[in-house]
Parts: C-alpha cells; structure tokens; sequence
DNA sequence: AATCAAGATAACAACGTTGTTATTCATTTT
DNA sequence: AAAATGAATAACAACGTTGTTATCTTGATT
C-alpha cells in the first residue's frame, strides 16, 4: 500500500539502492537522475519508513519527555520552547503523560535517544529509582537527588537576588508568598534561601504560605496580606501565576506598584514584561533553560561516551529590572519589628 | 550493546527463531525450555526493539495524538482517560505538542497506527485540510467541518437540558455565563442552543461574554453579574473552570447556593461532584467520551476497511442533578424582563 | 527392523532501509 | 588496440524481529 524506495525504484528503472542514494543527496549518484527520482518520490507520495531507518541507523531522533500533566504556566512555556530548540537538531519531542515508571515503559518500547523528566512534586519518584531503562534520562528541576543527570536552576541563589535587590532599595518589610506544600522540594529551596538571606540581614521574614500555585490562590493570599495593619512595601512572589493574582489585588485594593507595593516575581519568562506593569524578575531566562536543556539532551542522545560532558548542570539567574520595584517610600514605611 | 534475541538465543544454546516464539508464548516450543529462555531473557534485560517488531507486523501499537498545549481541566482529564482506555487494548498514546501541520509531519515520521486530533480554537486548520498523510485521523470536538471522522458532544443539547432544568424548577432569569472568543465553533454552539431555548420559552437570555475560560474569568464575570440589582435566580456555566470561578464569587457575596443561586454546569467530570458543594451538570460524561473516542481509534487503526464502521459520532448528554440547583425561590425570584 | 507420526527445534525469507562492495561501461592512457 | 582509470549504478549484507517451512529426534506402529 505504502511507497517504498522499491517503487520508485521500478518506475525509475534503477536499482533501489540507488534511490536511496539520491533521497539522501549522496555525491555517488548523477544529478540527473537524482532529479528525476526525487521528483517520482514527491508525486508518488513516498514517505521514508522511520522503523526501518531506525533498525539499521540505531537513531530515532525523537526525545521522550516525561509530563506530569502539569497546568502551570512557566513549564506549559518552557518545554514549548525545548521542542523548539530541539527542532533545530533534528530532534522530535514525544511526550508522554503517564506516571514516570509507566512512561519508561513506553519509551522503553518506542526507543526514543534520550529521555527528559520533569521534576513533579506528586510523583514520589525516589523510590523508583534507578529507572528499567537503558536510554539516556535527564532529569529537570532537581539536583542531588538522583543518579542521572540533571539540569536546574540555582533557585536559592535567585531569591537571593530579589532581596538584596529590594533591600538595597531601602525596603525593610519584605514578605515571601509562595508554595509551602509538603513535598515540594522546588518551592522548599526557595523559602529557605529566603530566610537565611533575611535573617543574614537582620530582617524578619514573612512567608505567606498557599497551598497551592494557581492565580487565584496569589489574590487571595495578597489581599490578606496587603488589606492588614502592617502591610509590607514589598513581596517577593515565588512564581509567574501568583504574581498575576498579586497584581490583581493590589489593583483591588487601589495600592500603587511600585510606590506603594514593590514586587519581585520568580520566573524569567517573556510573559512578565508583558502584563499591564512589567515586572522585575528573578531566575533564568526561560529560553535559556530550553537552550542548556535541549543542548544536553542531544549530547547524551548522541551516546559516544564522550565521558567529559557536564551532566549536572546548575543555572545563574539574573535579576532584571522593570517597573514594579522602587525605592522604599519613607513615608509608607513600617517600623521593623 | 543492547541485548537481541540472538544474545539470548546463544546463552540458551537454540536458534533464534525458537527464542522469539519462547517469547510470544508459542505452543510450538516445550515449557521447560520456554521457562528457560524467559528466565534468562528477563536477566539479560533483553526489550524487545519495537523498530524490528513494526517492520515486520506493520503494527506501531501507538496512537499519535495533536495537543494543542492546553490548559483547561476538562481537556486535560479527557486526555487522561483516552490514555487509560487506550492502554486497555494494548495502545500507546504518544503526544506532539506542535501545530497540527508540524504535529501530522512528526507522525508521518513515527508512523502510529491512528491520529487524534483535538479541535482548538487558535487553529486556523481548516485550510490545511486535507492533511499530507495516509494514518488514518480522527477529530474530537468539531462535527460537520471536516472531512475526517469525527467524534463529538451533542453540546447545544447539553446546554437546552440545562435550560429546560432549570425552568421546570420554576427559575425564568436564567444567565448563560460563557466564552464568547470569536472563532471558538465549540462554544458558540453552546451559546445559540441557549439563545433559542430561552426564546422558544419566552424568556429574555442573558449572556455574560468572557474572553477566556479560566477560572478567574469566571469569578470576575460573576462578582458583576451577582452584585447588579437584577441577578439571576440561575446560572449556567459553560465550564467546569468557570464554575469554580462562580462558585468562589458566591461566596464572597454570601449568596447561599442553591436556594439563593442555582447553578447548572456544563462538563460532565467527577471533579464536579467533588467540590465543596457538589454542582448539577449537563454534557456526557467524560469517562464515557474516552471509552468512545478509545474504541473508535482503535477500529481506525486496524486498518482493516471494515466499511461499516460509524465514524460521525454525537454523544448524547445527560444531566445530573446534584445539590447546586432547586426551586426558585419566589421571594427572591425577580420579574422577567 | 523399517516406517510413520508427532513434537521440538532449526533454518530461512521477509519487512524497508543504509552502507559497503562488486559490476558495468565509457573514457583515457600507453 | 589493450590496459588502466573512474564514474555510475547494481548487488548484497545487515539491522532485529515474525511467520513459514524444513529438518531432526524420539517413540509408537506395522
């Protein structure tokens, strides 16, 4: 049913090898007759047959990722922008949206050259682990913690970076809102970063903690905080969807950003220069991510036991400013307690 | 490298082909060596190479699947359960996250035995159509504009259930509150069943536009359309984000639901039933749409021109009353316009 | 003891490619 | 004119399976 190179073969009236040849561009066989096959194998639709490619050449040239069905924004973008990357080499993604041992198991059947999983904080992954598989994993989103390698973002460093952004901008009474969930070992990072810099400071730490990420749970959260006696003049948020729910209540409740309220928001993603008041933001440029990230996929697809490749990869983030941080007013200041 | 049939084949002391049927549990090898082979197959690690395996049974046992990043619940549960249905018959459901053109490339190149693809509003696919492959598609959420099988809701009737529910109760303000994004075929389905039920009723429609279905939308909306002198005895979600978003506005009004508010929503899914306060809801119920859409994938898949097959389908919806819906209550009932 | 059946295993072709080696044929070189 | 060269193409093996056919045992039947 399907064309194969045997078909146009007999009606190129050459030897199949030869059509192999010149779908591949090879310099062994003439111009002309290259001409004249590829232009047979585009009218009769003749697609390559990626099993036998793959039995003999060893290379899928697909990536399986492992996807938690997240519905966060900042993932939902950045393995958007890794397929995109991947592309450039020549890689398809596949995912699959199954628990990550049963995922391995798929990819396991389907062989794709590598492997990509996302750190989910509802997996408890470590048990699992080591993996049934011989394809090369990568690991995003959790270092230390696994055998395989692993590409992150220095996390703590990054609100680091908010605080002494905001406290050299003269704010004292600077509120953390974010995730405490149980086993979230990404949001955990975070926090403690935010209170050893805080207290490192002689300041007092003031976590605002939800339960769980989405928008909504922000604009709850900050009105609570902000409607308060002792309001902070600034909040740093821990991602891009709380910091929509943020402005949103600051909005409500008629508080100038960044005069009366400065905010700080995790996550380097394009999308935040894009909101109403751009937002200064800490953390890796999400492109970056996907480049690191695709980079070293394609290196450990490649198999060549290269042995000297870097597989545990740690990111610097960067605090870019825009209009949502100020100087502290003195006036709307309060006294630390 | 990896272990082959003929490495086990070699350890056991038999030929190669008796390994493979060992393996498929052929009647034609003894037991005693069958056990043998197995035992070792599972000690070497041996996994099968699924190259070899389509090669040469035309089979991929995968179904390719369009996902158009989304990020509603409702589709993403759907999703999950095609997943769980599929894997009943032995499939794989693999993703590709580009545009339907590039998605139809990578599966050309993979090659699974069907393609699901779901309808999404930002896809301006119908010019693209007929698409450059020989796998059989199937869409979901979108009769009646392609060429291609097609399985889908019957969702103006969900929504005339919704209607005809609610006045049997005695309600007669009744506000439709849904997207109206301008190219979105699925919800404007939803949005003229409305129109003409409650005109065929004598009733005036009130829609309440909204420009995404998020659940924030979906509290913003209602907050504006419940704080107005006239509100509605009853609501109509066209989702089951919405819902959450109406429900949370309720509240914060201290309107008591249902004897103050009914609300009817649309998305037949168990979440509905699991939420602080259990919503009535009209459409088909999710598990039933994957048993469906699984089913007829499967029946795409095996190739066979089985003729018979019916591949236009419409799913009756049903309504499920629960405790977000009761009598109009006359006191608090205003005058039809 | 020679023949037959059957049960068990081995051998082989095929699937659609790619890469290597062999053959053909027209040219150039002696 | 015979030999050497080189370009173009053909032939073939290999990849790891599956399914069909052939071969070899072993024990039962004559």
């Amino acid at each position: 049913m399907t064309v194969t190179i045997k078909d146009i073969a007999q009606q190129a009236g050459v030897s199949f090898s030869t059509v192999s040849k010149a779908l591949r561009n090879s310099p062994l066989v003439q111009e002309s007759t290259k001409r004249k096959i590829l232009l047979l194998a585009e009218e009769m639709g003749y697609r390559p047959n990626t099993a036998a490619q793959r039995l003999v050449s060893k290379k899928s040239w697909a990536i399986g990722v492992v996807w938690p069905s997240v519905e966060r924004v900042t993932p939902s973008i950045l393995i958007t922008l890794i397929n995109e990357e991947l592309e450039k080499y020549n890689y398809t993604t596949l995912l699959s949206m199954n628990k990550i041992e049963s995922a391995i198991d798929v990819f396991n059947r389907f062989q794709p050259d590598a492997i990509l999983i996302f750190y989910d904080r509802d997996q408890s992954f470590i048990e699992q682990m080591p993996y049934q598989t011989n394809i090369p994993i990568l690991y995003y989103g959790i270092s230390g913690l696994t055998p395989y390698p692993t590409i992150d973002v220095l996390r703590g460093k990054a609100i680091r970076l908010a605080v002494k952004h905001l406290t050299g901008l003269g704010h004292r009474r600077i509120a953390y809102l974010g995730d405490m969930a149980h086993s979230d070992l990404l949001q955990k990072e975070k926090i403690a970063a935010y209170e050893e810099e805080m207290k490192s400071l002689d300041l007092l730490p003031g976590i605002v903690p939800i339960q769980s990420m989405e928008s909504h749970d922000g604009y709850v959260a900050a009105i609570k905080l902000l409607a308060s006696g002792k309001r902070p003049t600034a909040i740093i948020s821990g991602s891009y969807d709380l910091t929509r729910g943020i402005i949103r209540a600051a909005a409500e409740l008629k508080l100038d950003i960044p005069k009366q309220l400065s905010i700080v928001s995790y996550d380097h993603i394009p999308q935040m220069a894009e909101l109403e008041l751009p937002i200064t933001t800490v953390g890796v440029e999400v492109a970056e991510i996907a480049r690191r990230t695709a980079e070293l996929l394609v290196q450990l697809a490649s198999k060549e036991p290269d042995a000297g490749i870097d597989d545990h990869i740690r990111l610097e983030p960067v605090l870019t400013e825009r209009a949502s941080t100020c100087r502290a007013d003195e006036g709307d200041m309060g006294s630390e307690t």
